[in-house]
DNA sequence: TTTATATTTAGAATCATTCTAACTATTGAC
DNA sequence: GTCAATAGTTAGAATGATTCTAAATATAAA
């Protein structure tokens, strides 16, 4: 199995998806990127602008949001909508789908099987899909102590 | 196969629904839901509001909202979360997924094949899924003469 | 009927997000 | 390296969907 290389190789390939979309690489944009390379949650734009403020404390709520913005664009996270509340974002970029669990707010990455079939689905000639979605909700095992536990 | 029977049906069904989850049936509730049933696209809670109003003018935008929640929680209707922008409502109940054309904001239902397979979802069996949402988002044949159209 | 409970209403409040306009940083041409 | 052109950042205002509030009305139960 290949591990992934520190810090360094993920600034390169930041420094190259922002150049190949016409963008800068600058150290909002880097920091915002390591900040959510740091934990595997998903946190909200303001989660994120917390934990990135702390290091950066001149940093701004428009700058998160532009940076999660470009993030997306040049498909180095993802935006998470399992609810109707604020957009969550995910720095894993292996193909998944989320879990929410109703009672206590967490999501969980749930991978795709390898072997992965065709969705059951009768697709019409005349759409075109570019990008499947999958989300469920339902229970995780134990609400109360569940480490991605995000509701009080 | 068996037909759709007229609206009398419909009524009977909305009552006891709502009956069954402590709610009460209005004449608001009522109408709202014929005005969903009347046409098979997607309204927002807006547009909603609009197309009853026209027959019940005292009819408030928050009932829509009040009303729209209680259809979804009886299951007459479901909750359309395709984009970030306000929600849409369907009143097929018809186990269905939705396909987004990004070019022309259209919505359209796809079906789910009869032999519904698995989800090729690796899912550990902490998490037990009481709900799976399928969305797919991509370019429908002709955007610009799309009778789903929703853009100009 | 009377009382309790549910529903409706208009408008205010909320919250996530986008916009604005002034300022700052970076790049590319010379 | 210097300077114009462009891109990015910032705080705060604006927006838009949705929820909340409190008073008025309707419905059901006793």
């Amino acid at each position: 199995m290949k591990k992934d290389l520190p810090s360094a190789t993920s600034d390169q390939d930041l420094a190259h998806k922002l150049a190949s979309s016409g963008m800068r690489m600058t150290a909002q944009r880097e920091h915002v990127y390591h900040t959510l390379l740091q934990q595997t949650d998903h946190p909200t734009a303001d989660e994120v602008y917390l934990r990135a403020k702390s290091a950066m404390p001149e940093l701004s709520m428009a700058t998160v949001y532009n940076t999660l913005d470009a993030l997306v664009k040049c498909d180095l996270i993802k935006q998470v909508n399992v609810e109707r509340t604020a957009s969550r974002y995910c720095s894993n970029m292996n193909e998944h789908c989320h879990f929410f669990c109703e009672e206590c707010g967490s999501i969980h990455d749930v991978d795709f099987k390898k072997d992965k079939g065709e969705l059951p689905l009768k697709l019409p000639r005349n759409l075109v899909p570019t990008q499947v979605d999958i989300s469920l909700r339902g229970r995780c095992a134990d609400p109360l102590k569940c480490p991605n536990r995000n509701r009080n």
